[in-house]
DNA sequence: ATGGTGGAGCATCCA
């Protein structure tokens, strides 16, 4: 089973770029980020006419999240359980494949947290403890499951083009790379560190040439639980959806990159 | 120290 993750900044800025990707990388479920719209000004029927079934969890102008997947979508919940949030950030759902075992699968997008310090600082590190505490609860069925997303999230120094210059940046200060290693420590899994021994990014600014300079941060992971890991066949990054001259150009490119796992 | 880019939606906020 093929699980991707990407941040689209906006579905329908997007929509055929992402459609490109989805024909030719055919992932079996795809979480999405940042998707910016409703729930009803979601293009559902680009995805039903390839076969592909939509769970969404919108919201206007910001955020937003959904699930797009090949096989039947159940038990979709919506939001982290028993955390208050006006943010749409999360969604899961089980996924029943036609001959296999079910997975669970997690599609977030973390609070990105800057200025910090601060009480957006403050909404990112309750927030990265709801989702700690999700985890744990997911471990305790000790079953296959991934949590995989926008984690806003530089693991280590080799994730970041400049370490030092990024040291007090919500997506890299101490404190939030804490938060990240207790989930972590939980027992999951990092697939594309794991998978992927090079250095390797999967966001690059829109500003101040940062593609052209290769100025990226890898901050997009799937984290894997013990049964899920047991299962990890590939890993990877399709960088080349990033490239402002890919296909006619007439489409400009996430700032996001896909990232996705096999699961046998 | 500022601005550089991009999306939403219409003045600015967010990343």
């Amino acid at each position: 089973m093929k699980i991707a993750s990407w941040n689209v900044n906006s579905i329908n800025a997007r929509l055929p770029r992402i459609l490109e990707w989805f024909d030719s990388a055919r992932p079996d479920v795809c979480v999405l980020q940042e998707i910016k719209c409703m729930d009803e000004k979601f293009p559902v029927s680009a995805f039903d006419e390839r076969g592909l079934n939509c769970a969404v969890f919108g919201q206007k102008t910001y955020n937003g999240v959904a699930m797009i997947s090949r096989f039947a979508i159940e038990d979709v919940v919506r939001g982290l359980p028993d955390f208050e949030d006006e943010q749409s950030r999360y969604i899961e759902a089980l996924i029943c494949p036609d001959d296999g075992e079910p997975v669970r699968i997690g599609g977030l997008y973390l609070p990105n947290g800057n200025p910090a310090p601060g009480p957006k600082y403050d909404y990112k590190l309750s927030w990265m403890a709801a989702l700690e505490a999700r985890a744990k609860t997911l471990l305790a069925e000790e079953e296959a499951f991934v949590l995989a997303g926008d984690y806003n999230v530089i693991p280590q120094a080799q994730d970041v083009y400049d370490p030092k210059g990024w040291r007090e940046d919500a997506l890299f200060r101490q404190e939030t790379r804490d938060a990240f290693y207790r989930l972590l420590n939980l027992g999951l899994t990092d697939a594309l560190r794991v998978m992927e021994e090079d250095v390797f990014y999967t966001f690059w600014d829109y500003q101040r040439g940062a593609w052209q300079k290769d100025n990226g941060l890898r901050i997009d992971h799937h984290l894997l639980s013990p049964q899920a890991a047991d299962r990890l066949s590939a890993a990877g990054v399709d960088k080349y959806t990033r490239d402002p001259m890919h296909g006619d150009g007439s489409v400009k490119p996430s700032d996001h990159v896909p990232v996705w796992i096999e699961l046998d």
